[in-house]
DNA sequence: TCAGCTATCGATCAAATGATCGAACAGGAG
DNA sequence: CTCCTGTTCGATCATTTGATCGATAGCTGA
């Protein structure tokens, strides 16, 4: 690996003189006696492996004013909003990934050791994925929801896998699905050493990254079988509106009791309390989702998306 | 301004897209609803501005091998090392700048009220040039050299004055040349009631930013005749390498007592061993005099790059 | 109200960038 | 020793970007 080394450090002088330096790419052929297509190869590699980060320095002030009355309205200790993008297919998903792995990079900058942990979804994965490698072998990071898929296979690219690889931290993943089968199965599930020992590591974490699930048929709840169609359509009647942790929430916020509700095996929310509950959604059609869980006090942070966010202005007359 | 900053929001927002999402000006001018030709102009204001700030994230392994000796060598809080730029002719100046921008910017960050103290010099200016604007109306910035040249001009565009400017913070200026005409003008100068003041302020200062200066025929002081060519001589005859605020150092960093250090109206480097003194200097024909600063234990940080730092290293035997 | 000026805008062109493709080279197997 | 395979490198071309210049619109002052 020595020779990617050399490579990447190459790379990096290229990045330097090319974005910080604002030199042609002739010029820095030239310079590094390589030729031009070799210069290009190398700036390539470098944004590749995410040793380029961009910074836009300007609070935009749509989002900022957004940001601003949202992170009064709820008491919370930060909230950043991004702009949205219509064009991409996504949405904003890039956007919401980097400002969220700004906000990540933060807490893993401390050199004692953290306890953190993760909620699953794509935003989390992407989250992670846009993260700079950065060495704290010293930190601990937890899988609040079960890498168990519901036919048992286990996923390896877990976001905490992916975020244990970036930093060299340990790493502990839930070995249970987000909602148990039946009610028995979720006793069995909770009695288990494991589960209780892990659990207890979550309790330990500082901070939570998690998404927000929508209630509907784009649910991804509804879409990976975790619940019936029947069950789907109990969640609706009674109002659901949105899920944290696989926890369904009414327009209020409040944590619906059902038939589910009585096979989530995830941690209860009441324990995040002392805990910076940070969530991470974006899209016009996650705003009642993400209203829910505002509404709810549940969260300490909030990183979404313009759509998202004027969605909750409006709704709440700000 | 209104115009002014709507168009800034719209330059932000379309470097965003530019930088951050990936997509081409055609798209974004689509977007934007503006001509292509437009998405240029707004692309070239956010640089211009200053919004766009591009990190490089990456160790790169020389820099780093030689910082990390300084480092340790000298028992330095810090020391950057920016790589050099021998293709352009001011070396590695605006590098150096952006190194020192975002350290002073990890100072100003502070919420609670600060006070810095500054040198002059190009490289000090181009600091401040390169830093981005943030409100910090609550910290207080001292001028360490006198913002008076000879001819009792005072400089409208001191890094203070442009550090205060971007910042809305306090700005203190010492009334005064660095190299007084005679002993008596000195000590006429000390005895002004404003400028113990100022004097006062800069003792609280938690750190200070200056540049390192060189004794031979392209010595600033000697340039812009605070010193006469005896007095150079006299300097040179009596080892001097380097000058921190006017103070001449010799090869071991002890300040050197003539003729020329009696008229100096700095205040002393002693009083100096209690902040965090920056020093900021690159380029190989610094390097005696950097390494002479660092001997002399003035010093808790450096950025400097490559080349003086390699001849720093090979003159330690490191 | 109109003339003149300035600032902004978009068409056009040169430069720089990114991507594809074929060639050369090194390493390994027969 | 030769041939094959996989990789890296550099020439070429399409696309994107940056800059210049003329035109137009809006503003100022008479």
């Amino acid at each position: 690996m020595d020779k990617f080394d050399r490579k990447l450090d190459q790379a990096a002088r290229a990045a330097w003189l090319s974005y910080v330096g604002g030199r042609t790419q002739d010029e820095i052929a030239s310079q590094l006696g390589v030729s031009r297509p070799g210069v290009q190869r190398l700036l390539a590699l470098a944004r590749q492996e995410g040793l380029v980060k961009v910074h836009i320095d300007h609070p935009l002030a749509n989002c900022m004013v957004m940001s601003d009355a949202i992170l009064k309205r709820f008491g919370l200790d930060f909230c950043d909003v991004v702009p949205a993008d219509p064009e991409a297919s996504n949405g904003s998903a890039h956007y919401l990934a980097v400002a969220a792995a700004e906000r990540l990079a933060r807490y893993l900058d401390r050199s004692e050791p953290l306890t953190l942990s993760l909620g699953t979804g794509r935003s989390v994965r992407a989250m992670v994925e846009a993260l700079s490698r950065l060495d704290r072998p010293q930190h601990r990071f937890v899988s609040l929801v079960g890498n168990v898929a519901r036919d048992g296979s286990a996923n390896r690219y877990d976001g905490v896998m992916v975020l244990a690889d970036k930093t060299g931290g340990e790493r502990f993943l839930l070995p249970a699905p987000v909602v148990a089968g039946s009610v028995e199965e979720k006793e069995a599930m909770l009695n288990q050493r494991l589960f209780q020992a892990i659990a207890e590591v979550a309790k330990e974490a500082e901070a939570a990254f998690i998404g927000v699930g929508r209630i509907d048929r784009q649910a991804t709840l509804f879409q990976d079988h975790f619940i019936s169609e029947a069950e789907l359509d109990e969640l609706l009647s009674r109002q659901a509106v949105g899920e944290l942790l696989g926890w369904p929430l009414n327009q209020n916020g409040e944590v619906i009791d059902c038939s589910i509700t009585r096979r989530v095996t995830s941690l209860p929310l009441e324990m995040f309390r002392d805990q910076a509950l940070v969530a991470l959604a974006g899209g016009r059609d996650k705003g009642p989702a993400i209203l829910a869980a505002l509404r709810g006090g549940w969260l300490k942070g909030l990183i979404t998306d313009e759509n998202a966010a004027r969605f909750i202005i409006e709704a709440e007359n700000l």
